[in-house]
RNA sequence: GGAGAAAUGGCAGAGUGGUCGAAUGCGGCAGUCUUGAAAACUGUUGAGGGUCACACCUCCGGGGGUUCGAAUCCCUCUUUCUCCGCCA
């Protein structure tokens, strides 16, 4: 949520700048200016009023007090009006504060200067590419296929159980699996992140502190008779431990990392590009979450960037970075990193880690500060990655390391298998 | 799931209707003393709104109510603890 303070004072720089997300916001700005406006002056008149009350309240005490009941009756009778009145300011106040918050809430992040024009994924920037895409022996598979030979992935059991989007993994596959997750979280632990285990459930207020919520395309599961919502990335559980914080200054940067399932509805998006492990409703994810210093957030942002890099050149798969363009940036982001990795059996680029500069956005929903030496409060910045998504880090490798004999398993992640093949 | 108790400032812990934003202790910060440190002593130390700055307003788990006036009384929700039941 942006600031109002600073829509007040860069209302120009506002407007602009969301023209990046191809959005014309001019007439809600003057909506919100006008509404905070308006919840400023009744504030004032509530003010008043409840101090004429309070005087008069005291007033009374000390009459009581020194045995003058009549007197006190009598100015009794003059708070009646401001009762009623402070009653009647109060509810306006909630009302247009309610107004003002549910129009913040619609507003995006302010995208940062380094975000592309552009409005679909075609104008994302590619800003780093590295790796070599390995030859392939004739009568390749995709990894729906390679998972079927080698009964390591079933998507029919999956569906059989749960529904469509639900896989189960067997076997060597599962230990894969475990393998991978074992291997980002050593990666993260390493690089300093310190590694949690958190609910996969979340309330309300979780949810609007990430701008998970209000959940416009209903992308969350919730679980109604609990007013509950399954997360649907642990950045949701691990950013909300500090929401309504006061930090020390001295205490930043927070250094997150959490192994999660993630669970995603996914409305509406069917087809060829979301076989087998390309689209999932519950996939696992290892994500990386840091609380930084507004001075040094995008020098943090460029280092999760070469975190990530550090670990898809270690599995030697080959990747990409994109910039994402204004019209693809999600809603709470200011700066956005994409990787891909290329999935040679499928010849598609698949996206495996957003790694996002959240600045403010969050931590302003959230009230996460911290005070300076001074005593100075300010909004700390908050980013996110992941390290690494699994599902798609899984084709890839079983798609890119497959061979006639079987599918070899990545050096790197052999101390975690246990085993160099799946054949 | 049933019965009971509790929730106060960074922490501990007073406060049961009136000048309480809240005693006291610890912690933090600043100073005195000291070559330096510790100890001791002195002062200071919650958050939000509002203002050029004051004033002023709000906040004692969340929400609602009673009252001229609520940390204090009532209702409700949440959480924690104790006991019982169930259970990986």
């Amino acid at each position: 949520m942006l600031q109002v303070q600073f829509i007040r004072d860069h209302k120009e720089e506002v407007i602009s700048k969301l023209a990046k997300r191809n959005l014309e916001v001019s007439e809600l700005i003057e909506q919100v200016l006008q509404l905070d406006e308006e919840r400023r002056a009744t504030q004032t008149q509530l003010d008043a009023t409840l101090a004429e009350s309070n005087k008069l309240s005291k007033e009374i005490g000390m009459l009581f007090k020194s045995g003058k009941a009549a007197e006190a009756n009598e100015v009794k009778k003059k708070t009646a009006g401001l009762k009623e009145e402070s009653k009647e300011l109060g509810e306006r106040l909630n009302e247009v504060s309610a107004q003002l918050t549910e129009l913040l809430y619609t507003l995006p992040n302010v995208p940062h200067e380094s975000v592309p024009e552009g409005t679909t994924d075609e104008d994302n920037e590619v800003v780093f590419e590295e790796g070599s895409v390995p030859e392939l022996a004739e009568g390749a598979l995709p990894h729906w296929e390679l998972a079927k030979k080698y009964d390591i992935i079933d998507f029919d059991l999956g569906a059989k159980i749960t529904g469509a989007g639900f896989p189960v993994y067997k076997g060597k596959g599962a230990r894969l699996q475990r393998a991978l997750i074992s291997y980002f979280l050593d990666k993260n632990t390493d690089a300093g992140y310190r590694e949690y285990q958190v609910p996969h459930v979340v309330n309300e207020a979780s949810g609007l502190g990430t701008g998970s919520l209000p959940d416009k395309e209903g992308q969350m599961y919730y679980i109604g008779q609990d007013d509950l919502y399954l997360i649907p990335t642990a950045e949701v559980p691990v950013t909300n431990f500090f929401r309504d914080e006061l930090l020390a200054e001295k205490e930043l940067p927070k250094l997150c990392t959490a192994y999660t399932p993630c669970f995603r509805r996914e409305a509406g998006s069917y087809g060829a590009h979301v076989r087998g492990l390309n689209r999932l409703h519950q996939f696992d994810k290892v994500e990386i979450v840091r609380i930084e210093h507004p001075d040094r957030s995008y020098e943090a942002l460029e280092g999760m960037v070469d975190h990530v890099k550090g670990i898809l050149r270690e599995l030697q798969l080959p990747y990409r970075i994109l910039r994402l363009c204004g019209g693809d940036l999600t809603f709470a982001s200011a700066l956005t990193y994409d990787f891909e990795v290329f999935s040679t059996a499928q010849e598609r680029w698949l996206e495996i880690s957003s790694v996002s500069n959240f600045e403010t956005f969050q931590a302003n929903r959230m009230k996460l500060r911290f005070k300076d030496a001074d005593g100075n409060k300010s909004l700390a910045h908050t980013l996110n990655g992941s390290a690494l998504a699994l599902p798609r880090v899984l084709a890839a490798i079983l798609e890119n390391y497959q061979t006639p004999e079987g599918i070899v398993i990545p050096e790197v992640l052999r101390p975690y298998t246990g085993f160099d093949m799946i054949s």
